[in-house]
DNA sequence: GCCCTCTGTGTAAACGATTACATATTTGGG
DNA sequence: CCCAAATATGTAATCGTTTACACAGAGGGC
């Protein structure tokens, strides 16, 4: 491997006005500029990251650790993270870690010193203690639960984006909505219940315990809730699920029994995966902006990153 | 940020041996070996990593080059990879590049000494010259235009997959069956069309150019595309989509024309994606085992990096 | 009792970069 | 014409590890 030594010798120059050039950092003449610019692609020289690291103590990379995540939103996340963070000269460290708080830490512990930032995705609502992350470096949670205002932490309007889609029912006429519930200990799923909930209160329906079906946001979750939904007596006229995924395990399983959609029984989602719009009908659901948000995490991180993480916290 | 030499001068030892207990390498007493760890864990020292790849050379991270990729393939790649990776105590450093030469060149040299080799992921046809990329590190390609003996290389059996689902095709009596194309200058694509064609050759079918549509692997093409096969004269009567965000596309479009799936028109998609089956009916998909391509792709790094890439290589 | 082999530990030289400081040369103001 | 400031370059310390080599003491075979 091509050392900056190696380039320095066969420019005769010192290694330090290499650097120089390289860096682009204190006076060099044009001349040695080129020909050490010449000479460095000639000989297809790239700094080691390490030594370089070594010394700045930066890695100009971000770490992101992610949960268990299906489908979709992944993909989404990461191409919204990368973009920002290629745009700032970083790389993308990516992890996935079970969701638990010592998951959580080791993972972190593994990426020390690999990273200067870390993206951490923990929708687990147990995982209460992520407050004391050994976080010497600056953490930005997404979707996760927010803690306090230590960490700067960014989230999907989940209670707001079900509120709105569940008054829409409501403003249609319906009377009884069912939700199907997220993973119980999912934080945006518990969110996502409190918006429809809190829709329901303010169009002076009571929510009731039988319309409220557990899920897992798959779609084998949302086809049997569905079907139970369905022997419920007083039928719901209407379905809220809590992801897309779901939604269309639903409209698998009122097709199946023969039930017109959205006539007898309407249906909407979370999320408006792509697909959404292709359902028969089309499914109804609440916009999420995935790309976005992994982008304007990886804003944030840089944000602490720069501020040497002494910067004051978002909570966002 | 705590160093070895903190930690050796807490515990009242020399440097050397603190590295010899961390790594494993030459002998120390179990008395010293407890009381430097436990003083490493009181103090919470964590390796630098630059610090020891310089020295080592190896970083412990594996490249991971993808184009623009949507949807569930990404993230069950990534998952399979990780898995693998964090088995054998490496770590993922994720890129997205333009599929083209020169993007995953910059890439690529963007990547050097941070990483002991690179999964590259480059669909694109035109990609020709990837041979010569920088390759002193070990390069796996996954679902790529394979280069020749050179690079080891792992596909999905397109072809194969493709071949067998239009053969059961025939084997229902279709005889006229169009394809829906996947991205023009896309491997897979090209791959899935030969496999169509092959099997209608074989069923003593002569391929229909008209029966070709284009398609670029989006639901909206799917749709576009089956609304244009129901506008040919002398209409096929089964419909091969190159993938399920197709297929979900034009059986949307078959839903609105009001014709009868599969009565009139059969459909099937490649990929086999979960909410295949909660299609109305089912989709019939050709099952790609996305994720342990991942963890192959890697495993098939690993090797050659444990063999200083000096390995026989393989194309799978 | 001597030498050889182990075991346990320390010393110091790498690894490849950045950068403070030193030095040499040029420029320019008075 | 001289001195200060600016420009261009080099020297060497430094970052945090690993590891070859050195060394001391213990144990054992003869």
């Amino acid at each position: 491997m091509v050392t900056i030594k190696d380039v320095a010798r066969e420019a005769k120059m010192s290694v330090a006005t290499v650097s120089r050039v390289l860096n682009a950092s204190g006076p060099v003449s044009d001349e040695t500029q080129r020909l050490i610019r010449e000479v460095a692609g000639r000989m297809r020289y790239v700094p080691h990251s390490g030594a370089r690291s070594l010394i700045t103590s930066r890695t100009e990379t971000l770490g992101v650790l992610l949960p268990d995540l299906y489908g979709e939103f992944f993909s989404e996340v990461i191409r919204g993270m990368d973009d920002t963070a290629q745009k700032n000269g970083f790389h993308l460290l990516i992890s996935r870690a079970y969701a638990d708080r010592h998951g959580i830490e080791t993972a972190i512990r593994a990426m020390r010193g690999r990273v200067d930032g870390v993206v951490v995705m923990s929708p687990d609502l147990d995982a209460k203690s992520l407050l004391d992350l050994p976080s010497t470096i600056p953490v930005v949670l997404l979707c996760s639960v927010p803690r306090g205002n230590e960490i700067d932490s960014l989230t999907i309007q989940n209670c707001r984006g079900a509120k709105e889609m569940v008054t829409h029912l409501t403003s249609l006429g319906h009377k009884r909505i069912a939700i199907i519930k997220g993973s119980a200990r999912n934080y945006d799923a518990a969110e996502r219940l409190r918006g429809y909930r809190m829709a329901l209160r303010e169009a002076g329906i009571t929510p009731d315990p039988s319309l409220e079906r557990e899920g897992d946001f798959t779609e084998a979750a949302g086809y049997t809730a569905a079907l139970k939904l369905l022997a419920v007596k007083n039928r719901p006229t209407a379905i809220f699920a809590a992801n897309d995924s779901m939604a269309i395990g639903a409209l698998s399983a009122l097709r199946q029994s023969g039930m017109a959609v959205p006539e007898e029984m309407a249906v909407a989602g979370f999320d408006d995966i792509p697909l959404a719009r292709y359902m028969d009908p089309p499914l109804s659901s609440v916009h999420v902006p995935i790309c976005e948000l992994g982008a304007r995490a990886v804003g944030l991180l840089l944000h602490g990153i720069t501020h040497k993480n002494d910067h004051a916290r978002r909570r966002e």
